[in-house]
DNA sequence: TTGTAGGCGTTATCAG
DNA sequence: CTGATAACGCCTACAA
């Protein structure tokens, strides 16, 4: 369990009770004394209910040490002036926000729109929030750049932050460190430092899809990956280390060209293993990504290339949505759900100090068997 | 353009120039009196740079009525110390957040997994939100619930309100009004009422996907709609009041049984129209959203139903989406990166007045023509 | 052009 | 158990 306080709700759940009158009060309200909706403060409940701020604070906080007689009279008051604590002043008062910095880089939240990794991983992360009672906040920057973060931390409008693993700088982590910012990365494996990170491992991940195809007897197998500006995102380059090695563990040899980088964009991405399969056509397939397997897969089809009778693919991704798709796809499974939900929690327990150390976890990935990979005859 | 205020943001814009000087200064001042990096605030810079907490604030803002070289002073303090100023105080300050709740409601954020339409039209969102310098607040209610938006508007946490449309009560708008929030639907098109939304013409859009069919020589068109708890999202509502206006024009019948509610969880509603199609086989189908059609589509491909030899199909929504489908579809084009654009546009000119009135933003749709209709033979 | 002082709405620390 | 009172960090008249 989160030791995450949750006293700030306690207000918020008796409200709920008392629908009818707190409407009432309301609407009663805007359209009585004031034109513009003037804003019920701690003071005017404490006022109506004959105390002092102090006591109210102390009733909406669900503090022990208040009389049963004056809460209930508290709890009246706040009903009829329909008073709801103001998050910013608590915020500023407590030196704590309740919120989540989300960051996505631009490029990132650009791709968003075909990708299905996004939105899955911000459901796992907003089903902790949720529950934990914090509210996420979108935050696009440049991604490699320290002195964003720094800005944003210390304008204190976060908790903490979720980073969505990628290209980033790095010595983003050290620096973060340096600052005692809490946070936490996500699909960023680095065994070299130790930072926080939620990540499943992908060096394993590229060997078990490496020696799937291997066993099933293939030989000419390639490894397509999303190329960004010319170069290749860290979680790759470890798969392609775990490919190398059902390579070598299979006492075959590797080689540079068994590796091809594919535009990320639908749109080149399709033209150019258009081009890439008119020159080579391997019998086995692995796909980094959802945007990528889609696209080789509607080219398959438009160049009528029978999976997995000519060739057999394997892809990287949540097994959930390579399941919906046509043919479904055998997919080394990222459970992206699940990175988004962990590094929420993660993140929680350092924000509340349960863990101070650098506390990476990474899942071992798992291969989901289905009807895209067959045995060479 | 809009008239938002862009001060808030020289601070940012002066700290990018003096990277390097920054990180020093930020590393030194940890390693050096403090263990915990305490947050440097304006009275620090103020001391430094031997002025007041006024004069400093007029410089972050970029008051006119400071001296050059003061605010050099003042600037180089900044730098020295690395300062930002505190987002929370500031609003507290000014009754003002620059953030935006994105109002989701849970249904649907569990939705988005397999849903394309919640990121396109976030990625339209934070474009205008980034451009604009308002961060996005993601908020998940159970979405009826008026004295959820009350709440979080009270608690001053955002200056307004994105709200996703969907099965929400029909009175939230009124609500909303009242309370003098700034609010906008985004795809509720709801010509009854007069309130804030952006919205493409859902009538007008079944119209044309009726019309389309019929105009190839469909008799037997079916129309199918995703079903929430058991009644009909209000925009399909009016989708299926213009599918039978289309019907009326051609002087053919409607029927209440062309319109086939189908669940929208991807398992179920592709057991419902499995069983669905081996008792009724139409010629053409209409398909309300993503997720039902990329179902049906499984389905279609795994029962060998040709498409558009056998059946035609005419879908709803975003129509880059439907381009890398296979086979790609016939749209009724949504535009939904518009919506979400269009939506924050005018939302922040209804936060900074310039729009005070109920200001529906309308778009016909269009459709975009593919390979998945075909004329009867 | 700069400083002073009060306020924004809450919470926390002391007294009583 | 309850009430003053001082933070929290910034903004903004009003003075000087």
């Amino acid at each position: 369990m989160l030791a995450v306080s949750s006293t700030p709700f306690v207000l918020w759940e008796r409200l709920q009770e008392s629908a009818s009158s707190l409407i009432m009060a309301s609407s009663g309200y805007a359209g009585g004394n004031f034109m513009k909706s003037k804003k019920v403060t701690i003071l005017d409940v404490a006022q109506l209910a004959n105390v002092t701020k102090s006591t109210v604070s102390r009733v909406v906080n669900d503090s022990p040490l208040v009389n049963d007689k004056t809460k209930q009279r508290v709890w009246k008051a706040i009903e009829e002036l329909g008073y709801t604590p103001n998050r910013t002043a608590r915020s500023l008062a407590l030196g704590k926000t309740n919120v989540i910095g989300f960051v996505v880089s631009e490029q990132q939240i650009s791709d968003v729109v075909s990708n299905p990794f996004f939105p899955t991983v911000l459901k796992g992360i907003t089903t902790v929030a949720n529950r934990e009672g914090y509210n996420i906040l979108l935050l696009s920057l440049s991604g490699q750049d320290i002195k964003s973060y720094r800005e944003i931390i210390q304008r204190h409008t976060v908790d903490g932050f979720l980073i969505l693993g990628g290209p980033s700088n790095p010595k983003l982590g050290s620096d973060l460190d340096k600052l005692k910012v809490p946070y936490v990365f996500i699909g960023k494996h680095d065994p070299a430092a130790e930072h926080s990170y939620v990540s499943t491992d992908n060096e394993e991940g590229g060997y078990i899809a490496g020696k799937h195809l291997i066993e099933l007897g293939h030989s000419e197998i390639r490894f397509m990956v999303g190329e960004v500006k010319g170069s290749l995102l860290s979680h790759n380059i470890e798969r392609i280390a775990g490919f190398k090695r059902a390579f070598d563990e299979a006492g075959m040899t590797f080689a540079e060209h068994l590796v091809v980088k594919v535009p990320t964009d639908i749109e080149s991405g399709y033209h150019f293993m258009k081009s890439y399969l008119a020159k080579d056509r391997p019998s086995g397939l692995i796909l980094s990504n959802e945007v990528t397997s889609m696209t080789c897969l509607n080219l398959l089809i438009d160049e009528g290339i029978a999976v997995p009778e000519e060739m057999s693919i394997v892809s990287f991704g949540d097994a959930q949505f390579f399941r919906n798709t046509r043919p479904s796809l055998t997919t080394v499974s990222q459970s992206v759900e699940w990175l988004g939900k962990t590094a929420m929690e993660l993140l929680l327990q350092r924000i509340s100090g349960e863990v101070s150390y650098p506390s990476p976890i990474v899942r071992k990935p798992e291969i989901v068997l289905r009807g895209s990979t067959k045995k060479m005859r």
